[in-house]
Parts: structure tokens; sequence; C-alpha cells
DNA sequence: TGCAAACTCTACTAAATCGATAGGATAATA
DNA sequence: TATTATCCTATCGATTTAGTAGAGTTTGCA
């Protein structure tokens, strides 16, 4: 299951990204327009500025932009900056992995195999989708 | 993530499928062969009984047994039991849908149909690999 | 009949995570 | 210098997770 910050921070890119122009937006602005609480948000968008992908501006006429190269990041690298993992064991992590205590061998332990396919079908979404995508799609 | 019950449910379901014969297996035994803390195993055998997948016989000579339908039952249906929904986010998923509060129109929501993509695909393996596939797999 | 084996069931708990909230610090603008 | 808006740390209540404890129930067997 998404997190509500991972869900939110998509939202909020995709709000920004769906914007004409690249004006600083004002937390309270995407909070509104999002549905979501102001000060959850601000703590969310502050990782994704951390991550690199948002800039921001303080003081009057402030607020958080789109840095150019997030149009074309993944939205899998938002994901893994929110909310950790894709994979669904860490056993078959790409970018997390961690042995799991209880099995002695990765490649006789059926649940491994099998999350690794349903790792690669989420991945080959979420690697090809990109912030540009994301929003394009939901236009149609 | 999967959970650890899940994990360990599914682990339990593969140790009983690999089996030769069909005799009752005792808690005990799976617990010490898949390194799983034996009562909180006890706990998932009894979800997975009362789902209709597991039969169970008391007494000496007891154990958990796998009933005849479980080796054609997809993994999805003993990941709803043991994990909940599939889906990433309420508002896609198929089985345990609810709106999202913050969201005033799905159509127009950009995780919303991305979400759709990822389930979809996840659904893909999850309801076409039964118990059966999934222990043959991990032969090969 | 009586004992032991093994599942059944309820209740409890420590630790971690989630979804916020509070409030002050810092920086930019006018 | 006053205002605006992000930055940052700390805290908190509720929920979930991953168990544990212990008594109850059913079955097989001597």
């Amino acid at each position: 299951m998404l997190s509500r910050k991972t869900k939110y921070g998509l939202k909020a890119l995709s709000y920004l990204a769906k914007r004409e122009g690249n004006e600083p937006v004002q937390i309270s602005v995407i909070s509104e327009a999002e549905n979501i609480s102001q000060k959850f948000l601000e703590s969310i968008l502050l990782t994704l500025k951390k991550a690199g992908y948002l800039g921001a501006k303080k003081g009057k006429g402030g607020g958080y932009y789109l840095l150019e190269k997030s149009m074309d990041t993944p939205i899998a690298s938002f994901y893994r900056v929110l909310e950790g993992p894709i994979a669904m064991v860490p056993c078959v992590s790409l970018n997390f992995y961690e042995k799991c205590e209880d099995c002695p061998d990765e490649d006789l332990c059926s649940v491994h195999s099998l999350m690794i396919q349903v790792r690669d079908n989420t991945l080959s979404i979420l690697e090809t989708t990109t912030l540009s995508d994301f929003v394009k799609n939901q236009l149609i």
C-alpha cells in the first residue's frame, strides 16, 4: 500500500507539472488544491527538494517549483525517495537489498522468485513513466 | 512491502505443496524448516484454514494439510487473505475498494491512473500463478 | 478411562510506523 | 525593518506489526 506521504508527494508533483510556466507555488496553494494537510505537505516537499527534484524560493512570491530534469524523471525515482523500496521483499530490492534472516538460500525460495517477477513488472511501468507522461496520460 | 505474515504464510503453503503425499504436518515441523516463530505461524495457519485453504487434524499424528483445491488456487487469493488488498491505493482495489477523501474525481487523478496500470500488471502475475506453479518454478 | 499430542482461541504487549501538529529559525523581498 | 514563506526539530496519538502467554478443545492410543 502506498503511504499518504507518497500519494501526496506525487499529487503535488503532478500539480506543479500541470501548470503553465514554472513560477514558484506556495505550499498553501497546493495543499488547498489537492486537499492535503499543509504542515504534512511541507515536510513532503522539503524531502523532494533535498532529493533534488524541486527548487524553493523563500519570502514573498516564493514557493516550490520543478527543477528542469524533474519532468523527465521516472516515477520510480520519486517513489524511492518518498516511499522507499519498490520491491515487495527486501531480498529482491535493487536499491535497498537486504538478506532475509529466515531464508538460507534465495534461489530455493518460491517467494523470492515470484517477487522478482512482480518487481520487474512494476518497475517496467514506474521506470518508463516520467513525470511528464504522468500528467499527460490523464488529459486523454 | 509484504508483511512477515504473508511471507511466512506463502512459505508454509509452499512447504506443504512440495511434500509428497498429503499427510498432516505439525506446526512445529514447518516452523523449524522455514525458520518461523512457532506461535506466530500458528495464527497464520489458522487464518488459512478458516479461509478454506488448509485442513487441520488435532491430536497425535495431527497437523495441517492442503485441501485439494489449494494447488490450483492463484497466489492472489492467498495474498488477499493474508495481506489484504493487492492494489497500492484503495481507490483502484477490485476487492477492497474505497474512495479517496482528498480526490474529487478519480478520472482526473494521475496517481489513480498509474496505480491501475501497476495493479493490472501485478495481478497478471498473481492471478495466473497457482500454488502448483509457485513451487514448480523453483525446481528449475 | 485417562493421558498426551496437537490444534484453537482470546488476550496482551513491545516496538515501529504513520500522519500529522507545534513552534521557532532562517532567508528573501519590499 | 517588517512581512512573507520556506526550513527544521521535536513531539504526539493512533494504528499496525510481530510476536508471546496461556488456557481450552479435540483426537488418538494404551
